[in-house]
Formats: C-alpha cells, structure tokens, sequence
DNA sequence: ATTTATACTGTATATATATTCAGTAAAATT
DNA sequence: AATTTTACTGAATATATATACAGTATAAAT
C-alpha cells in the first residue's frame, strides 16, 4: 500500500471520523469545512488520490459515495497467541507468534497483551492443562499466589508466584513438579508478565 | 422500543445491507429501486415512520443522512452466562442469566450458546474449577469422552459422557465424587449439550 | 530539464437528492 | 363512526452535491 502525505492522512482520518460521527461519509463541502479548506476541489483531488492509493473507493454520481477500503477499516484487534517453548522467550516477536485470535474487549477483567499456549501439566492442579491459553499481561508487579511467567535465562515457566524478601519461590500445581527457588538479584531471572484468564478450545 | 410492521423491517433491513454492501447509507431512490417501490415519497414516509419509531435518525437537507440508532445498530453479539444451580435447569430463561458477555466470532473453534458457570471441582481433573465458564453447544448428539452437561430431573451436571447400549455413565473428573450410572430411557433424563471451550477470568 | 504529484483558490453547472404537495385505498385505533 | 396509521403512486422543485474547468505555486520524480 503506497504512503500517504500528511495532508492525505488527514483527509482520510477525517473521513474516518465524520463516518463514526454521522453514520454516513462526508460530501467535499463537508471535508472542506472540518478541514478549512475554502474550495470544494481542495477535497475532491485528495480523495482521488486516496482513490489512486487504494485507501477509498468513490462511487461516481452518487452522493457521499466514500467507501473505506478493507485495508482501511479498523478490524477488530487481535490478540498474538505465544508458544511457551522450554528454550526461548515469549517475546512478541515474530518467529514465536503461532496466530493471531480476534480481540475481545473486557473478554477478561484485565487487560492483557498475548495469549500464552500451555505446554506440560506442572499447573495442572490450578485447572491448567496442556494447550490452554492462559491470557498474559505483561507486568514485574506481581503478588504472592499469582500464576506469573517467569524467565530464568532462556528458559520460561508457568508457576505460581512466593516472594519472602529476596528469596522467590516458583511453585508448580503438580506434585511431580518441583519448587524452584531463585534469588531475587539472580543474573538471568525475569518476571514477563501475570496470567489474568484462561481460554480453553476443546 | 415500538414495534415494526412488515414492510418497515423490509425497509430497515434494506438500509443495514446498502450500507454493509457500499460503505453509505442509501437515498429515497435506491430503496425505491431495492424494494420496487415506484415513488421517492414510498421510502420517504418509511423513514419518517422509522424515524418516529426510535430506529433511525435522519439528518434533514443531508443527501444520504440516515443514521442508524444504537439500538437498531447490530452490536457485537453477546452471549448468556448461566449459573449452574444444582436444582435448576440451565435455560435461556431470565432468571438464569447471570449477565452477557461479548460474543467473539471463532472464539472457539465450533459455534456455542452459551456459557455454564461452574459450581464445584467435580471436573478439576479435567481442568474445569469453580466459577469457569464452559462454552456449552446445545445439542443431544454427544460421543463418548465428550464433557456434557446432563439433566437428571431437575438437578443439573456436568460430566464426561461415556454410553454403551442403553447404559449411560457420567464420569466426574475428581476421585472425590461418584459415577453416575442412568438408562438411556430414564424419565427425566436429558442432554443438555455438549462444552466446546472453557474461559477463566481471575 | 521536463513531467508529474501535491496542495490548494475560485467559479460554474449538471444532476443527484431530499422533500413537499396532491391523491387513493386499506387497515388499525380510538 | 371518525381518526389515525400504513402503504403506496405521481409530479414538482429547491437545493445539496459531484465534478469539471481555469488558475497558482511548490515539491518530487524521471
């Protein structure tokens, strides 16, 4: 999609906005009056390059015959799902992105940043199975029983949180697993973020 | 809000698709044309009645000018969340709606109806603990292994479904708690339907 | 160096469009 | 029984609107 000037950008937001406002798009004259342009062309070559661009479509004859492109629309959100693999980071970054789910607004309480896809059962027993995806926000401020994501070096965990002065506890909700204890100041140690819901697809 | 007649919804309904179909709300002569009306003024009463009914508002000398109201606007769907009480049945009815919460299209991979908000650890084993909500289908076509949420008389379950013949067990997920052994014939016995997909908020 | 795109003002106009007025007729309401 | 609402046709019209044409000026691309 071929950028657009400044003055284009503010055509197109302006468009955006008079539709969320009204209902239907603007006429020249309308853009020209938000815009304070004083010639109705000043509008109507704008559009055509918008046109041009592939940001709009114009209906030709018809009134308000503005339509956003796909492109333009703002879809609804999405919300990246991470994998939690043993060795790496569930950074956002594109190589550990699985897909992408549609964002739901006050899906959970809090808000979130990714969807973490649940490998192991060591937080069985906290009704967290394999391939769940547990919603993250990322945050360091985290409170003693949150399940939390935790990095120590390259490896990055699902437990429950236990801080008692500098010593963290990392505890799992499986009895096969094993407590993890770390030092606060530990090289290499990092709270990513806090698990604040749950998605399960069965 | 105050009822539509036919021809309104017809009317109503041909605005919701102009605008889904071109970006723009359509003119007296498009619904003319849409509808086969052969006078302007047959659309221009409609909307006027549509207008004086709460359903659209229109701004008078603007070409175009419809707007639908928030009520008339197709919000994104939202979806009953029911409380699962022991003696009580998990219907749509009212009383049994604990709130709605926003629908997301391929939240889950299949379709749902609503969501039970579970009571107990009789499934924690399977993952399933106090007050998540289980996306439930309603359907009576359940397979072996399937989470089901099963009526017997008036008290409401749920758990795994496992039938041979005309014997019908209901597995919880919890050594705490009993199978449950029916007869496919059983008086006041019913599927309910089937979980599809699991939510925690925490 | 020439063309093209950007960024406008200003005027003009064909036509797209809302809207009013005059009717007809059946159904629903009061 | 009288009135209002619904459901249109048909014609007329003021004006809202797209759009073309004539310019001016600067920046970017070829």
């Amino acid at each position: 999609m071929k950028e657009l000037t400044i003055q284009q950008k503010k055509v197109l937001q302006c468009i955006k906005f008079y539709i969320k406002k009204t209902g239907f798009p603007p006429t020249r004259a309308d853009i020209c009056r938000e815009l304070g342009f004083k010639s109705p062309n000043a509008a109507e070559s704008h559009l055509r390059a918008l046109e041009k661009k592939g940001y709009i479509t114009i209906e030709n004859g018809a009134s308000r015959g503005i339509n956003l492109t796909e492109n333009t629309t703002e879809k609804s959100q999405t919300i990246p799902v991470i994998g939690l693999v043993a060795a790496g980071s569930p950074t956002l970054a594109d190589e550990n992105i699985e897909k992408h789910i549609p964002y739901q607004e006050s899906l959970f309480l809090s808000d979130f940043d990714y969807f973490l896809r649940v490998k192991g059962l060591s937080m069985k027993d906290a009704g967290i199975m394999e391939d769940d995806l547990v919603a993250i926000k990322k945050t360091s401020e985290v409170r003693n029983g949150d399940i939390v994501v935790a990095r120590i070096d390259d490896e990055v965990t699902l437990k429950y949180f236990q801080s008692s002065g500098n010593q963290i506890k990392l505890i799992p909700a499986n009895d096969d697993f094993d407590e993890i204890y770390i030092n606060k100041e530990t090289e290499g140690f990092f709270i990513e973020g806090k698990s604040v819901g749950l998605i399960r697809e069965n």
